[in-house]
DNA sequence: ATTAAGATTGCAACCGGTTGCAAAAATTGT
DNA sequence: ACAATTTTTGCAACCGGTTGCAATCTTAAT
């Protein structure tokens, strides 16, 4: 077992508060205990148990970082950042994969006997039911890649994907587009359906634009490759907004088995600016979601939370932005 | 607060103790009380506090899950994989991100404070005296795709890739490459000097060929295409064993870049068999590593060292396998 | 019915810390 | 040098559990 408070206190010869106050900071140590005690304690390798103090404290430092995006190579570069950020507020992820997990009770229940001081979920596609049983739970909880509400029941970051479907459609539209495609995520996934909804608006009010709309089943490569090659067979349109990054790869690997080309045959545009999207041979046009904003932005929300039990939902939104690159003729 | 021990207790009419040997399984409680405490808590909603049992029983469940391959996407998978099959197993990964850190004893220090159970180090390119530092500190390690040793300071799983590199040279030398090159990743990893070895060691057993060997400078997209940039302007091999497939891939947007194509002109086997080789626009011919298998014996692996803490160092290496797909001319 | 063995229970001490409180020590002012 | 004030210190209780032990209750055997 590891060195503890009580053999610290004995060879430094001082009580055991005084060694728990040189580790606390607003305590009361005059300088010289405080030497005595760093002393003993570098001698003996000591380091205070968090798990113990957070008994008494309530507070563990452990922060539930819960996905079910363990297929999307966004998601490393979130877990990259969510990573770093909580560590440099000295934070601590308690990682939770959801993948297979059908019932939020047992994760929730998992959570709770860790007694994490809070909660990010991240993911887009996440039941909303899912982030709010920790509302109810009373434990912090920010969804970060969520959907924006004007009245959320947690704290939410992410994008407004009503208008990057606005985006979207501009884009197209500015690129002389007239036959259109929204080939979008999975149909009940709330990213997708606002994506959609902006999408329309936009393209609704222009003059002689004809619209096709489509589904992917899911934001993966085969799914946006199945649906393109699907498109491909029926009409196609003249460029298409697909619904993630994922996805455009796999329509723009199927627009290559036909040997068409992208932007020359079939314009896409994607959707999160993943790093592969810079990569050369991909070279995807797309709308960037500003993804280390996000990120930072849930962990100073989730302090804040922790800090302020009773602080109101809300809800954070970024703005995206259109990367140019090589997958839409040009202006 | 949430609801303890105590309070169960009260309302069930037992001593404290019961309602802890509910939880505690091998304890004795009757049925009875079982019963009674098993109603109180679902009334009250009670949950168990890990962390205060932890210090008592001197387990946690935790184990901390530290990497630094934070930008390949074969490492998603990875921690897909780690985060599942620790919690089946009752396990908790606590994340730690190595990326930025420059001392061990950091990390080190702050997964004694939480008395993590084990550590898990999910690497390649990682510092062995890393490991080392936690097998020193006497917290069970398990370093996964780490470097094999016959007498290893630290638990080892992994592939052995003097194999590899010998796997590769004769899957060139049977489609009968002439001038080969070996591509590695960077000079100082140990998973490159490795293969570099095996790779040589069945070229230089063969007769009339001509090899080529240079680096990348990280296992990464840019350093693969540029080192193979860098190959085209002198004259380039036959045929490539690229460091790892994101290195293949940015060698393949090279080869592409310059007007030709694989495997027409120049072949490429790559190494990892990460989900996207098998995208239809990539169609890697690569080496497969088989991560499920070395996800789940470090796992084992790891509980079995908690058992028995002064289990003997051991080095698990699993077989890698030849992936044909289109990135090499057929046999 | 009696007794021995086994199962169940509660007490109390402990795990490794924190913290309110009162006593002791150091500092300040005069 | 003395009193008043402020700072530092240790005691002891507590955080939410677990567990050895002795006492009590069951059960089975005679």
């Amino acid at each position: 077992m590891a060195i503890t408070l009580k053999e610290v206190a004995e060879r430094a010869g001082v009580s055991r508060s005084a060694v728990s106050r040189t580790y606390t900071d607003g305590a009361s140590v005059s300088p010289k205990t405080r030497k005595k005690v760093e002393k003993a304690a570098k001698e003996l390798g000591y380091s205070p148990n968090a798990l113990a103090s957070s008994l008494t404290t309530g507070r563990t430092k452990l922060i539930g970082l819960i996905s079910n995006n363990f297929h999307n190579p966004l998601f490393l570069e979130v877990f990259d950042l969510f990573t770093r950020r909580l560590q440099e507020k000295g934070l601590r992820p308690l990682l939770v994969n959801l993948t297979d997990e059908t019932d939020p009770e047992n994760s929730l229940r998992m959570l709770k006997q860790y007694s994490v001081d809070g909660v990010i979920v991240a993911s887009s596609t996440l039941l909303p039911e899912f982030a709010k049983a920790f509302h109810d739970a009373k434990i912090p909880v920010v969804h970060s890649f969520g959907r924006f509400a004007s009245a959320p029941d947690v704290h939410v970051v992410g994008v407004d994907n009503v208008e990057c479907g606005r985006m979207a459609a501009r884009t197209l539209l500015a690129r002389g587009y007239k036959h259109i495609g929204f080939l979008g995520g999975p149909k009940g996934a709330t990213s997708t359906i606002d994506r959609r909804a902006g999408f329309m608006e936009v393209i609704g009010q222009a003059k002689g634009i004809k619209v096709k709309v489509s589904n992917a089943a899911a934001y993966s490569f085969e799914a946006g490759r199945a649906a393109m090659l699907k498109e491909l067979k029926a009409s196609p349109a003249e460029a298409y907004f697909c619904g993630d990054d994922v996805m455009s790869i796999g329509a723009l690997s199927a627009i290559e088995s036909a040997g068409l080309a992208a932007p020359e045959d079939i314009g896409i545009i994607g959707l999160n600016d993943m790093e592969m999207a810079k990569w050369e041979n991909i070279n995807l046009t797309t709308i960037r979601q500003p993804i280390k904003q996000i990120v930072d932005s849930s962990v100073e929300l989730v302090i804040a939370a922790l800090e302020d039990r009773n602080r109101h939902p809300e809800a954070r939104l970024f703005s995206c932005q259109v990367m140019e690159r090589g997958t839409l003729r040009p202006l």
